[in-house]
Formats: structure tokens, C-alpha cells, sequence
DNA sequence: GTCGCGATTTGCT
DNA sequence: GCAAATCGCGACA
């Protein structure tokens, strides 16, 4: 299971909202030192974020956190939030153009040691997989030698990808912009 | 320097 | 169903 192929930063390099929904099917490899082994986990829910947008963090912005957005395809981007929380998203658009997809939801294919991996909810998967803003923001998910990687997946169908509106944004306007597999008891 | 709030989760009523 | 936990960042003085 360790040895699944690497997304290229081509891949992010695109419109956020199709690589949002190409990324439901793909996996997030997490290296486990301890069992010396990849935590395989399915992405099953993704949110979009663009630069036009007024919920995402760069819209104000150029500086700070959110000028990691305007960074090379491919990277990690790794806010706090609420004071406890962090919340994994890779960088998409070309440098220069800002541009996210949140992981909401991941569902565990292969997990070396027994353990619970609670990956429903941004916050919760990045607590149960240990990821955090001082370790892998900034990091290329692309690079099999990273601790944090994306690799290919499978295909689901279209009829099997709901789109919805996004999840805790407060602003007037709204967009549909989350994507999750149907069904899946994950999400 | 201070104030208010957020891409969330949890526990208590 | 609602509020607390708790900190980084933008807005304003």
C-alpha cells in the first residue's frame, strides 16, 4: 500500500473548483515512524477556496498566513483556528494566484497499527494524524520523501460527487463549493 | 496596544 | 441546542 504514485504540482496548478472535486478519491499518505509504514487515508470531502472569494483567507490579504496561498501548486497550507484547531489544505492556481482546497473528511484504507483515526471533520483529522501548523505548513505534498503526501486514488463517478454550499462561512454570499462522496459514512 | 472574531469541536443543559 | 475553549490576525486607536 506504500507504494501508490505521487500527484504532480501540475495537478494543483489548476481551477481550484475542478481540482476540489478531482482530489474526492485520491489519498493523503502519512508517515508513520513508529510502525515505519504510510496511513493510507481516502479524501472524501473537500471545500474550495479562491482568491475573488470573501470567505478565503487571501481575499484581504496578501501577508501573514495567507500569503502562503499565493505559493507554489502543491503546498501545504496549515492554519490555526478557534484558538485549538488546525486544518490541512493544499495550495492550487499557479504562483501568484491564491487558491486552496480544505480536507473535511478522510476515510482510513490502511492503517499499520491498530489505532483510532478519527478523520471526519478538519479539525478532527489533523488531530488524529498529528499534523500541524510548526511541521508541515508550507510542505510539498507532492514529494514521497515528505512526512505529508497526496498520491493517486480512485475514480468515482459524478453521480456519486454531491456538491453542496460550504460548511461555517459566515459571509452574506455563499458558494457551492463543497464536494463529498454519497454515502460515504465518513463524512 | 487593545478588541473582536473565525474554513471547529466538545460537553453540558 | 448552545456556549466554552483559546490564539493568530486584521482593524482601529
Amino acid at each position: 500500500m506504500t507504494q501508490l504514485l505521487p500527484l504532480s504540482p501540475e495537478f494543483f496548478a489548476q481551477n481550484t473548483l475542478w481540482v476540489a472535486k478531482r482530489l474526492l478519491g485520491k489519498h493523503l499518505m502519512v508517515w508513520d515512524a513508529d510502525a515505519h509504514d504510510h496511513i493510507v487515508c481516502r479524501i472524501v470531502e473537500t471545500e474550495a477556496y479562491t482568491q475573488n472569494d470573501p470567505a478565503c483567507h487571501a481575499h484581504k490579504s496578501t501577508t501573514g498566513r495567507a500569503a502562503t496561498l499565493y505559493k507554489e501548486p502543491g503546498l501545504a497550507y496549515v492554519y490555526f483556528i478557534y484558538g485549538m484547531y488546525y486544518c490541512l489544505n493544499v495550495v492550487t492556481e499557479p504562483t501568484g494566484t491564491a487558491g486552496a482546497v480544505l480536507f473535511r473528511a478522510l476515510e482510513p484504507v490502511y492503517n499499520p497499527t491498530p489505532r483510532e483515526l478519527k478523520t471526519h471533520g478538519p479539525g478532527r483529522l489533523c488531530k488524529a494524524l498529528n499534523i500541524t501548523k510548526d511541521r508541515h505548513n508550507e510542505r510539498l505534498l507532492t514529494d514521497p520523501s515528505q512526512p505529508l503526501y497526496l498520491a493517486d486514488g480512485i475514480t468515482y463517478p459524478d453521480a456519486q460527487i454531491i456538491t453542496t454550499t460550504r460548511i461555517g462561512i459566515s459571509q452574506a454570499q455563499e458558494y457551492p463549493w463543497r464536494f463529498y462522496v454519497d454515502q460515504n459514512p465518513w463524512v
